[in-house]
DNA sequence: GATAGAATCTACCTACAGTAACTTTTTCGG
DNA sequence: CCGAAAAAGTTACTGTAGGTAGATTCTATC
């Protein structure tokens, strides 16, 4: 740290293979993403560089100039991970008979890749660096843009102000990610609950609907007290149930 | 990786400078956390762990023998940051008029803090391992509990269904987290609007409330032709504007 | 054929998390 | 009082993973 020694490279030992006989390129972009991908599948979401290159047979060099380093490759299989969920969302949402209807089975295709590659969402979701924190809206600002624009548009069709587009997307989505995540860790229950909560939950946020469903009911303009309905900090005011209340602390796991 | 030869550890040259003469502790868990804080405010969410040991003039191996490792740090970090948040919030809270209002002044203080330690805000956020992804939900899992908690007895004092709390609370900070994370990156506009933005989504979902903000107004239940209100995928069908859709993929930065 | 350049490999470097081994002080039983 | 064990700390290491430099071999071109 405090003398940067230019170590000397003296030994020219033996080094590089040199460019293989027979053909083109040993792999192309698409081939290395593919088997980024089947690894990832099979290996979990914890993989190193070198993996990714030997699983297509390949050295980290080729890697690197084909696609990038790690965040690059990070990106590019979000990219295919939206592109899927997009193909998906859309076919479901063409059979729907309305609104709400669409949103329900978007949720469903939604669920579904997730359950289905859990891994490779694991991995798109939660691979972001300390560095750069943008990035782990990485997913989000790909499927962001399309639903903001296409929320725009109905809101101006209908009169309503279409400015509030980009921060519902961004709201969607991070709901979806963030149930869908600790729904994955925790299984409290089978996926067809978790579509229907989540499809009430962004269809009629917190202040909710009653079992109608329908909407168009009578809602008491004031149904609670003075506690709100909830709040994304901890409150444990006047409660006749904290016992949740308590988090655990107790991971510790000092070392030696 | 072949052969994991046990390398012999032979000269025995100075180290370790032993204990100190004068006093007691060197520092106990508070300062550390506290002194993690400051230089994380100073220095930016991306700090190692010799720096965070250093900023409270300490070693590594007080470090992880008083907290632990990276990630018992961030946790510890996290902790902290939510009991922030949960004060702001309760006492904002309790100013309010009503649980709409009470929900809205909770978001602000939640977008104050925010703002105010964006920096602690990225680190404890962002701050997640491939490794083990379900710690993506450090910050949720302290305040959903407690969330989760209090929107059950709600729900459960006023006939309704309590089994969605849970799923509520994860998607309530999803979105708060998204959103936030989102805006502190672009800066659209200013935190006045997000707040309302945010508040009117939470409250009454993508279904959304006319002007009035009453909800028990009339709203056709088919409002839109085929698709739907929004989906988390993109959705490039037929909308009369797809230009937004188009997502720059142009980052490459191929190295050399 | 010789030479420029493209494609690839091996071997390295660096940074950081985490730990082992060693040193000095304190404490406490005898 | 003295010596051994415990406590508290530090230096210096290991290991791993990301990323790159430069040697090496093949192909194309003049």
């Amino acid at each position: 740290m405090s003398t940067p020694i230019r170590r000397i490279r003296r030994p020219p030992i033996r080094r590089g293979a040199g460019r293989p006989a027979g053909g083109q390129l040993v792999a192309d972009r698409e081939q290395l993403l593919g088997a980024a991908e089947r690894l990832i599948r099979t290996d979990g979401p914890d993989v190193t560089m070198e993996a990714i290159a030997a699983a297509s047979t390949v050295t980290k060099p080729i890697l690197y100039r084909t696609i990038g380093d790690r965040e690059a490759v990070t990106a590019a299989l979000a990219e295919r991970f939206v592109e899927r969920l997009n193909t998906a969302g859309t076919a479901a949402v063409e059979k729907a008979t309305g609104p709400r209807d669409g949103l329900r089975r978007m949720v469903e295709a939604y669920v579904d890749i997730v359950q289905d590659e859990r891994n490779l969402f694991l991995f798109v979701t939660a691979g972001s660096s300390v560095a750069d924190p943008g990035q782990a809206l990485r997913l989000a600002d790909r499927s962001a843009v399309p639903i903001a624009a296409q929320l725009a548009n109905h809101r101006r069709n209908h009169g309503l102000d279409p400015s509030v587009a980009s921060t519902w997307a961004y709201g969607m989505i991070g709901a979806m990610q963030y149930v869908t995540l600790w729904w994955l860790r925790d299984q409290p229950w089978g996926p067809k609950k978790l579509v229907d909560q989540l499809t009430q939950l962004l269809w009629s946020g917190l202040a909710g609907e009653p079992p109608g469903t329908q909407s168009t009911t009578k809602r008491r303009p004031t149904t609670m007290p003075t506690t709100p309905t909830a709040m994304p900090t901890a409150m444990p005011t006047t409660s006749t149930q904290t016992a949740l209340s308590r988090v655990k602390t107790t991971r510790r796991k000092v070392p030696s």
